[in-house]
DNA sequence: GATATCATGTACCAATCGGTACACTGCGTC
DNA sequence: GACGCAGTGTACCGATTGGTACATGATATC
């Protein structure tokens, strides 16, 4: 049994607003009002207040793709791996109408505060993404620059869809992508 | 006859502080300290206070896109606008050293205040460089794919190489989609 | 049914936020 | 040399910030 909450429910819940007005932009009362829960329990959760919060946040997400992206990548046939990549990026970022928190992160001074989890996430989501097309019997170079491009191409159409308010840019970018590691 | 400051000269200033804090993260007393300005003279050039100031910072932004790099690519040759194009981004984005601060400003809340100005940049560069490739010869449906994947590619490409505090992934991301109009 | 722990709401804190008011200085104009 | 104004510094405002303290409520264990 089990009480309302728990730090694992709640933190999906941060997240949103995290992404919706980045680190800076998140107050607690933000906080309090999207999860119906007074500081004494977000403090109860996340002792260390907003910067735990948002490392929680950025955890959760990472370990999203470590199980739904990059581990598929290292241990499934490099086709149906790559299949599940594309489905798993659309499905993710809502077909380009929800934002990459690392990504969007990355871009302000917010990078300091979490510099080895935001590196590792793309760091890793290009190692996997490169080694599978290898296994694949594609050159490492080769391999490598498709994988880079790939990766940056998926955090660039989300900054175009949202900049644009048209999803139908990220649809079009992911098509191209796809099409060029197939 | 002039007194030490003026508008248009604090303005770089400005925009170096929001581009490394976001609008959120930058606050009168981080822009304070970066111009040596005081509130007095912050309030009397930009009497919008903050919202004024990172309009106007958007506006110079903008303005210099326009010059440099849009218009060129109406007027001029193809291969001369796009060869210009291509070594002011590098330029201008030192090499993925420095972020883009309209696509940054799009990524949280702050695209809202500034959704018109956002949306037009993207908007024109896009359809300023698919014209470009029309012109060249290309195919409608093609120019606009690639101009898209372009535009995007180069934001996708400042987020990667600050995550990763690697500028090499900017200058091969830019070698990339530079043989891809070619 | 007493106890310990998890969870919660409220009151409060100093510091900082964006913004205003205003007195002042230096300069060019007449 | 009086005037006007662009530019400046300082003091101040109420509101909000992230964070702390603590008393209370609920729950599971024994």
């Amino acid at each position: 049994m089990r009480t309302l909450h728990e730090r694992a429910d709640v933190i999906p819940l941060i997240a949103e607003v995290f992404r919706e007005f980045g680190f800076e932009g998140t107050s607690l009362s933000r906080i309090t009002e999207k999860t119906a829960l007074g500081k004494g329990s977000l403090y109860h959760f996340f002792p260390g207040g907003k910067e735990e919060m948002a490392g929680a946040v950025l955890a959760h997400v990472d370990a999203w793709f470590e199980r739904e992206v990059f581990a598929p990548l290292r241990d499934d046939p490099p086709d149906v791996a790559i299949a599940r990549m594309w489905r798993a990026v659309d499905d993710y970022f809502r077909s380009g109408r929800r934002v990459c928190l690392v990504g969007a992160f990355a871009l302000d001074e917010t990078r300091d505060r979490f510099a080895a989890v935001i590196a590792g996430y793309f760091t890793r989501w290009i190692a996997a993404l490169r080694d599978a097309l290898v296994r694949r019997g594609w050159e490492a170079r080769a391999a490598n620059d498709s994988a880079e491009e790939a990766v940056l191409g998926i955090q660039g159409a989300l900054v175009l869809a949202r900049a644009m308010r048209d999803d139908a840019v990220f649809g079009r970018a992911l098509a191209r992508l796809r099409a060029r590691l197939a």
